[in-house]
DNA sequence: GGAGTCTATACAGTGTTGTGTATCGGATCA
DNA sequence: TGATCCGATACACAACACTGTATAGACTCC
């Protein structure tokens, strides 16, 4: 009955995913049944007040009253900082996603055909894999791997992985040729130039 | 049974005061019933989430999802324009407000003792009453009513008619004695950086 | 005092949320 | 192939949101 909470639902789906929580492990952090929360994700059915705040309290989110003249100001905030820490995570070694990312993106070249974006990313999880990644870092990662999932079937997913590629080239760069002072660049998502 | 909502069911509360939209006026305006409203506001009673969203669509507000860390800087974002405009407002002109609210002083004196807090109170709108207050100005003392008037049979009403006195005293003074320059704080949003 | 507005409250009935449990199809990994 | 993880779905039942209508208590204004 598309109502008006679609649009926060799913905005707490996507945090959930790009933080890899599942269902059941977040209805565990919640106090909610997982077939409820898969019903609310789906549309299903409309949440109460106080289950929408476990829900997104669990995901490390606060639902907040803006008044609407500064909607637009918050969302720049928010965008800007795309999900800035986010210690959720589950289990999951890193050496199990690289993998898991890895074979992602194999089976994308052997159904979609190879491109120049899917081989970079390709060589660059090659490199970040042997490489000693912090929280962040490694969320960051974390948090692309499962936009290239989710985008994985998208109609327009090139400029997608074209994205990603840039995110995890410009990653690697600042791992490589760190910056002489500045303790760390803090990473947004916004696409920006590509280097060199 | 104190719920988690509380807070944000008490702050659209408050807008809807401060905006003096009356419980009816807003039931029609968001489609629920006035004792729907009025049973969730006493916290009789917990909304589901669309309902809640009709409530605050109704007061120009949004309800949004913001990452906890950011919580603080769109607190920050939101209390510095305290409100923007709400050209909400029912009828009820200015002089009529400034009455009723010392009238209302008036009775708490009466009730609860003579206070040098209230003593400011009454001062300060005996003077804010013949100024020319501006739609931003007149929104924020219309706030500060609304607030004495709820919290004035409070258990711990002495620190809230404090910061009352403390506010109007501000305005009163930001009228007399006005800021030279500065023309905007100008909240920069934009991320900016740039450089490097 | 009387008219009008406000919020709080009552109550019966309907519909839906939410729980608990269990299963199914799909993908991954040994 | 079998063991697991995932999300979607089913179903029965308890709980409660929500409607509609109606009224009581408090306050203000005339």
């Amino acid at each position: 009955m598309a109502y008006q909470s679609e649009n926060l639902i799913a905005q707490a789906r996507e945090v959930r995913e790009a933080s890899g929580v599942s269902q059941r492990a977040l209805s565990e952090r919640a106090g909610l049944t997982q077939s409820h929360i898969s019903q609310i994700e789906s549309g299903k059915m409309e949440p109460g007040l106080s289950s929408f705040i476990d829900l997104t309290r669990a995901l490390d989110l606060e639902v907040m009253l803006v008044p609407k003249k500064l909607v637009p100001a918050v969302l720049g905030l928010v965008k800007a900082q795309a999900t800035p820490d986010m210690h959720i995570h589950a289990g999951q070694p890193n050496d199990k996603r690289f993998a898991r990312a890895e074979r992602l993106v194999k089976k994308m070249k052997r159904l979609y055909g190879s491109s120049a974006d899917l081989d970079r990313i390709e060589d660059t999880l090659r490199f970040l894999r042997r490489v000693n990644l912090g929280d962040q870092e490694m969320q960051f990662v974390r948090e692309l791997i499962a936009r290239l999932e989710r985008y994985q079937a998208s109609a327009q997913a090139a400029p997608i992985v074209r994205d990603i590629a840039q995110n995890l080239q410009r990653l690697r760069n600042s791992i490589a040729h760190p910056v002489p002072s500045e303790p760390r660049p803090a990473y947004s998502l916004d696409d920006g130039d590509a280097d060199a």
